[in-house]
DNA sequence: TCCTACCATGAATGCGCTTTCACAACGCGT
DNA sequence: ACGCGTTGTGAAAGCGCATTCATGGTAGGA
């Protein structure tokens, strides 16, 4: 109230105002027990009156080091709600976790342990490295979803604070070698072996199919190789190729796949399993097998990967591999604290978290694991 | 590479490298058309050779805006996932989401929308104002969640940017008058009304009893005066206070006070209709329930509210009143936006957003509507 | 009593950027 | 040829804070 000062108040206010100079102002905010008792009172007072909040940004820059960490993960939400805004989850969006979700929860919560704050931010398309720059440029370090932004991009700002890039494998990066970022990702191949291995062993399932996505998804390739790994554990033919990949891996793209299945049975019949490389295709299959007749687990096994919370809804419940996808944005903050407190840069790490078979309805198990 | 440089490289770096004033650099990435072609190619080069990304503090102290959206919302988290550790929702922990979670979902797209990355923050306990300043120096405008800080320190941090107070009524505050802060809550009194009027006219139950929380909560005693103006439009008795008040709003809550109604039945028997302030208790109290041997709906009516997926899971599916949590985070960035374009501040704005009521099966209702 | 040690505080500098303001170089019309 | 508006760039002044160094004051030991 007429203090002749207009904009936002400074520590310059509250010093003329507390009768201090501006450095123990900043001391009372940085160092408490550093100043004397009644002089601190002063100086709370007047900043209390003043309704003085410090200056993140001022802060920042002075002190080299914000207190925040960083998220940036690739904008997938839109596209699959508005192509897909009919199938049932549609209905669940408002209540299932996005991959996003839960690692931003994972995030929060380790970040929170350690007293830092989360930025989080998601890839507007187009803003070529705005993005991530942006978050790069306001943090002390940063965990980067796999395939959010190129590579080259990331080891650049890596230069400059520790990244971590999450569910994605070290790449092939310039001439000879990997990149140079850490990375944490989840045992994809040992899963979806585990899994098969469970399909041929247990169920006594021998002629299986896998259905994987696009190429150039890590991921869905990793979940092959594992498969492969298990079919040539067990002396089955082990194929080059994924029988069939859907180009979207949703529910649409899932359901496509199973009736193409379906329709080019050959003399042999149907598969007598089915592993699909993601939840979200197993589930669309699960509704089109029950279009055209047919019984799951009965005729043929169904499995997924992934463990999303639908997988338990659907009839019947779908076995699949669970993700810790929490752990996945915990461990993220732990390496960059870690990191954070390192002298000088090690070397780069490769954490692998492991995986969790999930038994239910749709592999022939009678109940939940 | 050995540019002499030590530390991570600034505009002077890169102005020094390409050959110009700092002040260019500093356009090229403000306002890169005001660049000539040429110029501008060199900065970039420069640029990417060093490593250089542009310091979000320093830029935000020049510039007096982040780009930056603020959350805060109390940490209540943790103790849940300690005291009830057994109960189902546990396993569902992971699954499902919390208020928080669609909260900061919401935000996010709508920040993301508006050029804006998110800082999310949880109150530690113990940083009495350090949570909320933190935030607040960060960001250009910020939402907190209800009872998370005292109001009296909002009003503080309002003073030097927008901030909007998100699922709680403006306060009482100070001599005369309520909080100057915005606010934007969902419409707990009328769902209440509505879902009680449902019990009542449309199944044609006139013993009711409501199941309260702690005092203190404004969400539960507002959804309790809906209760009342339901009875009072239907001519029913109408309660001065809660049959029954959970010192908790957990399942275990729930379970209780529905043992202790099972308990304390009179002579009338038990009610025909109980309805709980919020799904947790009301789920608790089915399972609480189903043990004494009661069945729901024949033998009473239970009711939630909240809308929280677990609802749909249990037997009965649980008829609620479902909260738009998803868009209370985008209005909230609406505001703020909205907020940070406006030349002098106005009013404070107080928004209710509309409820739905869920008719599933625990109210009588044969299936989900 | 004087000197030393220590504690609380102030003065001054710089963090890395944005943003006027000024200026040079260039058209263009008359 | 002259003045004029344009356009592209540089110089310099902060933005609000943390921090180092210097200084005045106070307490303890001789």
């Amino acid at each position: 109230m007429g203090d002749g000062v207009a904009g936002t108040p400074t520590v310059y206010d509250v010093a003329g105002r507390a009768g201090v100079s501006i450095a123990t102002v900043s001391r009372v905010y940085r160092s408490p027990e550093s100043v004397r008792e009644a002089t601190r009172e002063k100086v709370l007072v007047a900043a209390r009156e003043l309704g003085y909040v410090p200056s993140g940004s001022a802060r920042g820059l002075a002190s080299r080091s914000t207190g925040v960490l960083g998220l940036c993960f690739p904008d997938y939400s839109d596209p699959d709600a508005e192509s897909e805004a009919a199938t049932v989850d549609a209905d669940d969006d408002h209540a299932f976790m996005l991959y996003s979700d839960q690692i931003i929860r994972g995030m929060e919560r380790a970040a929170r342990r350690h007293g830092y704050a989360l930025l989080i931010a998601a890839s507007l398309t187009g803003g070529p490295e705005s993005l991530v720059a942006k978050v790069a440029g306001r943090v002390d370090g940063c965990a980067v979803l796999a395939r959010t932004v190129p590579t080259e991009d990331l080891e650049v700002i890596s230069r400059r604070l520790p990244v971590v890039m999450l569910a994605g494998p070290p790449e092939q990066d310039g001439p000879g070698g990997l990149d140079r970022l850490d990375h944490i990702e989840v045992a994809n191949a040992e899963g979806q072996r585990e899994l098969t291995r469970h399909l041929i062993e247990d169920h006594g399932l021998r002629r299986l199919t896998f259905v994987g996505g696009i190429e150039d998804s890590p991921d869905a390739e990793a979940r092959f190789a594992g498969f492969r790994d298990a079919c040539r554990a067990a002396g089955l033919p082990v194929p080059d190729e994924p029988d069939l990949r859907a180009e979207l891996m949703t529910q649409a793209g899932g359901a496509r796949a199973a009736e193409e299945l379906v329709d080019r049975a050959g003399p042999d019949g149907l598969p007598e399993g089915v592993l699909f490389a993601n939840d979200q295709m197993a589930v669309g299959a699960l509704h089109a097998l029950g279009r055209r007749g047919l019984r799951v687990p009965e005729d043929l096994a169904v499995t997924g990967f992934d463990g999303i919370p639908l997988g338990r809804l659907v009839q019947p419940t779908l076995t699949t591999v669970r993700q810790p996808m929490r752990r996945l944005g915990e461990e993220a903050v732990e390496l960059l604290v870690r990191r954070l407190a390192e002298e000088k840069r090690g070397e780069p790490e490769s954490l692998v978290l492991p995986v969790e078979v999930v038994r239910r309805a749709s592999c022939g198990c009678g109940h939940e694991a």
